[in-house]
DNA sequence: AAATATAATTTGTCTGTACATCTTATCTTA
DNA sequence: TAAGATAAGATGTACAGACAAATTATATTT
C-alpha cells in the first residue's frame, strides 16, 4: 500500500542514498566490472541488489548520464561509454554574441565583397578543400571612427552571398543574419586561435607595422549536418583585443 | 492507497506532462508574471494549479533548473534568478588536462625558481596586486629535446614553493600537483588569451628573433572561495600552437 | 526588546504502485 | 525461410503518501 517503511533516509553514514549508490556505481564502472560497450544492469536488478526503490536507482543513473558515463534508451537498456567521468570544467555563455566578445557597440564596415575559390594557403588557414567555392567578404571592425580592433575576412556559401549587403547595418553578428535569413541553426561553433603577423596590405589599415604580431581567430559554424555555413578569419593587432575563456566545474560532478 | 489515476500519461497532445508545465512555467517567467529576483508558487501550489502530482512538478522545475532560470534552496524556495534561459553554448572537457591542450607527452623543464614581489607590469598581465608575494618558476615546455613549444612563467602562492621541485617530474599539470598536494580544487579556470611580442631574453631560448610575434596565454586557477591559487603565463611562437575552442549548442535548451 | 525555543512552511529524499512506450526476442503464418 | 504478429522485457511517465532537513515565521522567555 506504499506506506511500509520505517524511515525514508535510512542512510547511517554520509549524504543521500542514491548518490552513494551512484558512487558504488561509477567505482565498478571504472574497474571494469562493467565495460565500455557492455550493458549495465536493470533497474529492477539494482532495486533488488541494493534493496531501494527504482526512483533511488533512477535518481543514481541520472547522475551517471549527467558525466557522460552511461547512456540509456527505453526499452533497451543502459550501455557504459565511458570509463571515466567526462565534463569537468563547463564554459557557460549567457548570450549568442558572448561568442564573439566584441562590445555590442562595435561596428563592421565591409571593404570588398567577391566570390573565389579557394586557394592551397587559405583552405589550409579556414580548414575547406581547395578550389572549394566560397564568397569572401573583407571587413574591418571599428570602436570608433578612427579606431579600428580587427581585420575580418568572412566566408559564406555561394547561396548566401546576397546577405552581404546586411552586414553593418546593425550590430548583429553575421552568424545570427543567416540564421535568421536561412534558416540553418548553429549547433557547433568550433575556434582556433593562434599568433600571426599582419600582411601588409592589411597593416595600412590597421595602422600598424607591416610583420607586427597579430592574435588571430578562426570560427568556424557548423549546421546540425556537421557541414560549415560560415568562416570568419580576424586578426586582431597586439594590444587592442583580448579573448577570455571562463570555465567553471561543472557541479553535478561529484 | 496511491492507485486512483486511471491514466498515467493523460497527455492529449505532445510530449510529456512535465515538458508542457515547464513551456507553460518558462513562458510566465519571460513574460514576468514571475519577475527575476521574486519567488515562484511552491511545489504544493503548484501541484493544485495544474492539478498534477510533486512528481510532475519537480521535473518541471529540474528542466528550469538545468537552463538556469530558477534556482531552489531546501526549506526556502524557489526565485526566478535570469528571464530567458541562458547556456547557449557548452563547451565540454573530457579530461582535465585538455584545459592545457598539450600533448600528454610533452615536458616541462624549469629553469629558475624564486620568490618575487610583483612589479606594477606583471601585475597588469597576471591580474593580481603590485607588491603581492609569489613564487615564480621560469620553465620552458618542449615536444622533444630540441623542440621549445613555449615559455611558462608559473607563479604560485608562497606557502607552495616547495612543489617547485616536482614540477617536470612526470607530466602532471602544475595545478593537479598543487591539487593533490595541498588539497584545493580548481573551481574556475579563467583563461586571457592575446598577442604579444617576444622579448629578447627569451627569444633566444625559444629559437626566435626577438620580438617576433607570440601567443600569450594567462591561466588562472580558483578555488571554491574564489582564491587564486596559481597563474600561469605561456608565450607561444607564432606557428607552434594553436589554441583550440569546441562549442556545442546545448541539448536541454528547448 | 532581544535572545531563545517552538511551530509552520518548503524543498529534499524515498518507497510503492501502475500504466505507457519503446525495444527485442519469440512465435505464427504465408 | 522470410515477413509479420505477439509476447516479454526495459525504460519513461505519473500518481500518492511519508518522513528528513533546512528555512522562516511565530511564540515564549529572560
Amino acid at each position: 500500500m506504499g506506506n511500509s517503511q520505517i524511515k525514508a533516509s535510512g542512510g547511517n553514514s554520509s549524504g543521500p542514498r542514491y548518490q552513494e549508490l551512484a558512487d558504488i556505481l561509477q567505482t565498478e564502472v571504472e574497474s571494469e566490472v562493467y565495460p565500455v560497450g557492455t550493458r549495465m544492469p536493470t533497474e529492477l536488478e539494482l532495486c533488488n541488489r541494493f534493496s531501494v526503490s527504482r526512483f533511488t536507482v533512477r535518481e543514481a543513473l541520472r547522475r551517471m548520464i549527467d558525466n557522460g558515463m552511461i547512456l540509456r534508451r527505453q526499452g533497451s537498456g543502459t550501455v557504459v561509454v565511458s570509463k571515466n567521468p567526462t565534463t569537468m570544467f563547463v564554459q557557460k555563455l549567457n548570450t549568442i554574441d558572448e561568442l564573439l566578445q566584441y562590445s555590442h557597440d562595435t561596428q563592421l564596415k565591409v571593404k570588398s565583397s567577391s566570390p573565389i575559390e579557394l586557394d592551397a594557403e587559405t583552405a589550409q588557414t579556414i580548414g575547406g578543400e581547395t578550389g572549394e567555392a566560397w564568397h569572401k567578404i573583407e571587413s574591418i571592425r571599428y570602436l570608433d571612427e578612427k579606431s579600428p580592433i580587427c581585420w575580418t575576412d568572412v566566408f559564406v556559401r555561394p547561396e548566401h552571398r546576397q546577405l552581404a549587403d546586411r552586414i553593418g547595418e546593425d550590430t548583429t553578428p553575421v552568424f545570427m543574419v543567416i540564421q535568421k535569413e536561412f534558416n540553418v541553426v548553429a549547433e557547433e561553433v568550433t575556434m582556433d586561435l593562434f599568433a600571426g603577423s599582419m600582411k601588409e596590405e592589411k597593416a595600412w589599415a590597421m595602422g600598424v607595422e607591416p610583420g607586427s604580431p597579430t592574435l588571430v581567430i578562426v570560427r568556424r559554424y557548423k549546421d546540425k549536418n556537421g557541414r560549415i555555413f560560415e568562416i570568419s578569419v580576424s586578426e586582431h593587432p597586439a594590444g587592442r583585443f583580448t579573448f577570455s575563456v571562463d570555465l567553471l566545474r561543472s557541479s553535478n560532478v561529484d
